[in-house]
DNA sequence: CGCGTCGATGTAATCGATTCCACAAGGAGG
DNA sequence: CCTCCTTGTGGAATCGATTACATCGACGCG
């Protein structure tokens, strides 16, 4: 491999200069950057990042360490926070945790020994002591679509608070009373505040959540269907279940077609996070969007911000309600036709409720 | 940051001292390492992996460039060969290269700066001089999927061939004649592959393959949907579709949803590429499915072998028909008595091939 | 007793960059 | 003409590890 000797001997000048060239550095002489750029050309010279990054002290690359990334939201997310990292002169270096700690903990543990500039961290559970101590230690970081209370690292995700509530307001005017959920981790933040606002919206329509009503889960496939097989075993199953993410609502769809049943007929289906095959599984699933996108390039920018000493921001961005038919009977638009801003009360329609026709099979853009 | 003189202080020692003990070294004292062990454990300290890669010239890093995240088929691949890399005592850095040339030169170029150990592609195109010269220059390289004609570096893939012809013989028993395909870019070996296999496949079966039932697709799922319009809108349209990967399949699903057509009544579908997603399709979709967690494997197993001075072998392993409801008829198991392993003539069933039941709606083990 | 060997350890060179500091040349200003 | 800057350049220290080589004491053996 050539290094910058080379290219100073080649160019006649020392190592400094090429290093001055390579780093436009503004005092050196025109004759000078000339030569080291026809040498640089001439012998195909790249710099070690390796030995600038030691001499440097950083890296310019980022960690990422997502939960799962089989789940096609992690994935998007993921594809944005690079996207948006390489735009900032960035790289990436995803770890992929598989929903478990001892995972997790090893990619954290290698992307310090790497000496990473800043972690983006998905946590798998209430947090490693080895992930808080990296924290408390000064390391610029931020979580992203779950986070750990108690912890001085700026959070960004989405509020699906409004979007569950619509959730709940659209299944109760469909006549549907008995309500389930398929919950997450209890160690993550998803986890519970997707239940909790399913138990609130519940509330509010007058309905309750009984214990029996609550699958556990862990954002896999295979829990949902477990969790859903549950259900359909009570003396008295739920009319709707809710998976608070789209892992588990495949699962539960395999529960469903294994009892030979159907959705929405004998059993409505709705999910936590919205992908694109759920316009296309039988029946269409009614779910709630993130907005992914802007969700990975926000937490890069925070990080970036920390890393570059500007002080960074938490950011909630409103997740949102895209009716489809696998609650019942498909909604027609023109039903919904000025959408309120202001709380309503059960009875009336959705606030924020995509629904989707045939005529606009792909994207989820229609906010009417 | 401590660093290693920090060690040493501590324990009373010499960095020399300090780094054999952590490199294993057998010459130490019991008495040295005890107390090493003991100042690295007070100080929490973690060596620096890039000093530690500048100095012994290997970063223990694999780099995995795949030409799009957002494929599952490619996550999975992804998934696969961290696991394997893991196991073996490396880390995976993955660029995205969304199918563009352009992003691949980048995130190649990145890596070869980090100087990982070696690299993993699946490239995007015929060959871009970046990717040629890395080859020649000797980085260790191994193709995964894709491949570059012409270039002395190990293959790992999966061969359709076979799963083709049970596609298209199981097609002509269905009584379909008018086939069509929508392929990937003419600069994929897979894009042209599976043109060519199909097009053998149908001339086995007296069939030929008009250009246009041709579509150029890019296996996105946008180039899908408007291969399909066009053919819809022929005079005479295909009576089926096979997409060369999942996401144009997709596409062509759209499409057809759009026309307010149903498959497979009005059109058949089918696709390469299997994923979790096809069985809950309306209708499930019939699709040839890779064995792509051992192609990760296998990969990752050649590139270390050649990394680590062992010689690499190529490796193409068989891929298989998983047969749904997409192209007509759910056909009986019963009908599939007993597969012969040996070329049969089209109006026998088709070999190999899973059909699914409603019995056995998730895994796609049974080979009957 | 003296010599060679071996095990444990320390000193210093090294990897490939960046960057502080010294210094030379040249121009401006007194 | 002598300072004083400015600009361009090179030498050498530095980052944090690994490792070749030197050293030193203990021990075995003739």
């Amino acid at each position: 491999m050539t290094s910058i000797k080379d290219v100073a001997a080649e160019a006649g000048v020392s190592v400094a200069t090429v290093s001055r060239v390579l780093n436009e550095h503004p005092s050196v002489s025109e004759d000078a950057r000339a030569r080291v750029l026809a040498a640089v050309a001439s012998l195909g010279y790249r710099p070690n990042a390796v030995a600038r990054s030691l001499r440097t002290d950083q890296t310019r690359t980022l960690g990422l360490v997502i939960s799962d990334v089989l789940n096609p939201y992690f994935t998007e997310l993921a594809r944005s926070v690079e996207e948006e990292a390489r735009a900032l002169g960035y790289s990436v270096i995803i770890g992929n945790a598989d929903e478990r700690p001892d995972l997790q903990d090893h990619h954290v543990r290698t992307l310090l020994d790497r000496r990473i500039d800043g972690l983006l961290v998905s946590p798998t559970d209430g947090g490693s002591p080895l992930m808080l101590d990296a924290a408390r230690a000064g390391t610029p970081m931020v979580f992203v679509d779950r986070w750990i209370p108690g912890v001085d690292v700026p959070v960004v995700r989405a509020d699906g608070r409004g979007a569950v509530r619509d959730l709940v307001t659209h299944l109760h005017r469909l006549g549907h009373r008995r309500l389930a959920i398929i919950a997450g981790p209890a160690a993550t933040t998803t986890g519970q505040e997707r239940v909790a606002a399913f138990r609130e919206a519940l509330e509010e329509c007058g309905l309750d959540l009984p214990d029996q009503y609550i699958g556990q889960g862990d954002f896999q496939a295979a829990s949902g269907r477990r969790a859903t097989e549950r259900f359909l075993d009570l003396a008295e199953p739920p009319q709707v279940v809710f998976a608070a993410d789209n892992l588990m609502a495949l699962g539960a769809l395999d529960a469903v077609r294994a009892r030979g049943l159907r959705v929405p007929d004998d059993i409505a289906l709705a999910a936590f996070d919205d992908i694109r095959w759920f316009v296309h599984t039988d029946p269409p699933i009614t779910a709630i969007a993130q907005p992914t996108g802007e969700l990975g390039r926000a937490a890069v920018r925070a990080l970036v911000d920390r890393i570059e000493g500007r002080a960074p921001r938490s950011v909630t961005l409103p997740a949102r309600l895209v009716v489809r038919r696998s609650c019942g009977e498909n909604p027609v638009p023109s039903e919904n036709p000025v959408p309120s801003e202001s709380p309503v009360p059960c009875e009336t329609p959705a606030t924020n409720a995509t629904a989707e026709t045939n005529e606009n099979p792909v994207t989820n853009r229609s906010q009417s």
